[in-house]
DNA sequence: ACCTGAACACCGTTCAAGT
DNA sequence: ACCTGAACACCGTTCAAGT
């Protein structure tokens, strides 16, 4: 009696509420499962309601991603101020990728697919998630770490490397142990044979 | 009068008639533009009729994808055949799957998300697919062209670097000129530095 | 400001029936 | 075999109206 889902009003967290929830449905049933209508009926709103926060389905689309960018950005942060060695912290940040992949596929195909009248914040998000490993990679250059001249470079093709891991495993053509596997090779190339003393 | 387009009865080429609509619909509208109903309209049949041809809206999905990789596999048998040297083969593939991810952003969006109830013949599809580039970095191998000491996992990783950067362009993300200077490294990475004469 | 309720124009999917 | 036409249960989107 009394509990929080008894209310019908949101004194302006339905955003966040019908977010958390969109997250939860495309977790469990991808991006096609998504409906607006379904998502008021959840948060016991009418299914006018959520126009006020999203303007169409597209709007929804781009919130969810910015969400998955923040989410993978937060995570290689920590992975890369936790290991202080340059080639820990390069495999460190490729295993966040494909632990996303494997954990949040949806998600995943959401931040990579063609986005509809992206916000600006969605912009700010997606630099925000290429700064970090461009901060690895100009890092790693500093120190002599050179695959290619030009770090702006590698870092880029760097980005397109995981990601393309990160897909192989969330669409299932590969596993998470043959994704390790890649991420050794991704690492031996970019950084260079590992000591094997 | 009397045009193909007034018959009203497909005699069991509806299949391809509606595939190749869809094409155009996705090329021009991308994968959200779909609708089986309007399809069955433009090829002027009920809209149940479609149902002897693909059971449901993946079924369609999944012979649109299944169409891309024939595509694509095709582009790159072409390209591979058309260059001896090893070199230039290899980036001959690479421009393969950019330019189709230039060209037909939609259909590589298809390809490289996850399917729900694949058949046969797209698994089939997708191992031809996977085969060329197998085929040529597995002769580069033989050549002494070895980035990492397994043909296997460079061809995987191959993949997986090509498909990134495909992304890349097909979000657009980077433009094309951008992805060819990631073909430059990508190339310098596994066939080794070009000779500057 | 924020939400409701009715309305509009669509969907995908199913199924008995036609030829 | 292949297609039709009606029916069902949904959608996204819009908009006047309520508090």
């Amino acid at each position: 009696m009394g509990s929080a889902a008894d209310k019908p009003f949101h004194h302006g967290n339905l955003r966040a509420v019908l977010l958390d929830r969109a997250h939860e449905v495309i977790r469990s049933g991808g991006v096609d499962a998504l409906s607006l209508r379904e998502l008021a009926r959840d948060a016991g709103v009418s299914h006018a309601a959520p126009r006020r926060h999203f303007r169409d389905r597209h709007a929804l689309v781009n919130a969810l991603a910015e969400r998955g960018f923040e989410l993978m950005t937060r995570r290689m942060s920590d992975a890369a101020t936790a290991h202080p060695d340059h080639r820990d912290r390069f495999r460190a940040l490729a295993e966040v990728f494909v632990d996303f992949a494997a954990t949040e596929p949806a998600l995943l195909d959401l931040m990579f697919t063609k986005t509809v009248d992206p916000p600006p914040s969605l912009t700010e998000a997606v630099r925000r998630f290429y700064e970090v490993s461009r901060r690895v990679v100009l890092d790693g250059h500093e120190a002599g770490v050179r695959p290619l001249a030009d770090p702006e470079r590698t870092q880029m093709l760097l980005i397109a490397t995981l990601q393309g891991i990160a897909t192989l495993v969330g669409t299932g053509r590969i596993t998470s142990e043959e994704a390790g596997v890649l991420i050794d090779d991704t690492t031996t190339l970019f950084v260079g044979p590992a000591d094997d003393r």
